[in-house]
DNA sequence: CGCCCGATTGACAGTTGTCAAGGAGCGTGG
DNA sequence: CCACGCTCCTTGACAACTGTCAATCGGGCG
């Protein structure tokens, strides 16, 4: 599936070139990212990286998706971070790891050495405006996250997470999805878990629950049927038109 | 206290200068910064901006402390941001206000307006870049942020919150406060509650709990004495070093 | 076929929220 | 100067939600 990048090698030709931290790149600035990039590939359920590792790259992501997470010593995890295609993995001006980060599908990504990206952001501006505005946007999505981690039933987590989720595959296919929508969780139980700060159990007795309220309906344990997305999104807990970025 | 921030008038002279969004200015970029800022002034308690309102500036925090937060319909409110001297408030690029800015203490904000700011940053790199520098490091705040929201116990979210805040203290008065730690909390309980996804009744018996462990001790309800600041450590649940960041 | 992993479900416990009463500090006004 | 009212905080009793522990289910794969 993510071959043909592969093949390519080639920025024009790039699946995400239009939305990346190389959005806004002229072609001179194209050519120098060239030159220091590479592709790497990881299979799912590997780690990128552990956190503390010394990390000499950054990254975008090409295909499939990764997370950010953290870790207690005593086990508990909490992902802070959701790495989907065309979203930007790693800090410049970081050596080590902040958080581990771990492909929960097969994952494709263009690296590129972290010194020469460093100059390049410090002499070219369109890679650090466009990194400034992901970088805000990311922020954006963190400050809704902690609304939905502090302050939300486990009922309405699980929802939001379903809604933003179809948001995303709805932003992907350009497709407004008329009334229903129809999706794949692209995570397992313990991942959603994670990522809303609850159990697996949990989790698993709301999506129940939601189901038995026909509030979504499932195919198999991963993809998902939203019969009104008005009533999803009212479970929410958010105001009607719903603020949800991403 | 802060006036004579405003008598000077005077980038120079300002207290944040060198760790504001203007810290890496060059003289030229600072006069067309001079050019298109204001100060304004908030009392403890006022409204800077509500969630969804027109903002026609951005700003730094000079002097005072705020917060942003978001709230839902039925009330639930919870805190996204906590902003303190040379702090970062608003978004170029974006008309409305993302949410609700509130000053806890007395503030005093360093305007720019947004048009002519936003213009300075496409033409000029050193704000960009050190905008870029300061909302990685927000977004690295964010996410420790997260991890005591999601996976964290009362006990520990108290912790954890007032070894931030006795740390920021430290780093202001530039002292390493030998093993044990005095500081003021600059919020109240129910702004604690709302910064940790808690209500103030629990804030209230985990405080009164620490105190009963000998873990911290109040002067009254504002002033903490932690005669052990590893103990404390070891309370909020990270390990050993800890690696909160801010 | 049987194993393994992820998911579901149940019973129960524990933490945190809710509701309610009361205390402490502080400014205002008699 | 004291009383009053206000706000913020504390504490108690109880309820509710979510976590814990355990058993079971189901699909995929060797």
């Amino acid at each position: 599936m993510a071959e043909l990048v592969f093949d390519a090698n080639d920025c024009a030709a790039c699946p995400i070139r239009h939305r990346a931290v190389c959005a806004r790149c002229e072609p001179d600035e194209l050519e120098r990212l060239e030159e220091i990039k590479y592709y790497r590939h990881f299979e799912s359920g590997q780690h990128i990286v552990w956190g503390g590792d010394q990390m000499d790259f950054v990254a975008s992501v090409v295909s499939g998706i990764a997370t950010l997470s953290q870790a207690m010593e005593d086990g508990r995890t909490q992902m802070v971070g959701l790495l989907l295609p065309s979203d930007f993995l790693g800090r410049p001006g970081r050596k080590e790891a902040a958080y581990d980060v771990t492909a929960v599908s097969d994952v494709t990504l263009c690296c590129f050495r972290r010194k020469p990206f460093e100059q390049l952001i410090e002499t070219t501006p369109h890679v650090a405006q466009r990194l400034l505005e992901m970088t805000l946007d990311e922020l954006d999505a963190a400050r809704e996250w902690m609304l939905i981690l502090g302050r939300k039933t486990a009922r309405e987590k699980i929802a939001s997470l379903m809604a933003i989720i179809a948001r995303r595959e709805a932003a992907l296919r350009m497709s407004k999805a008329a009334n229903g929508a129809r999706f794949e969780l692209p995570l397992t139980r313990e991942a959603m878990a994670d990522y809303l700060g609850l159990t697996i159990e949990t989790v698993s007795r709301q999506i129940s629950a939601l189901k038995r309220d026909n509030v979504i309906a499932l195919e198999g344990k991963r993809k998902v049927l939203v019969p009104d997305f008005n009533r999803l999104l009212a479970e929410t807990g958010d105001d009607a038109d719903g603020g949800l970025l991403i």
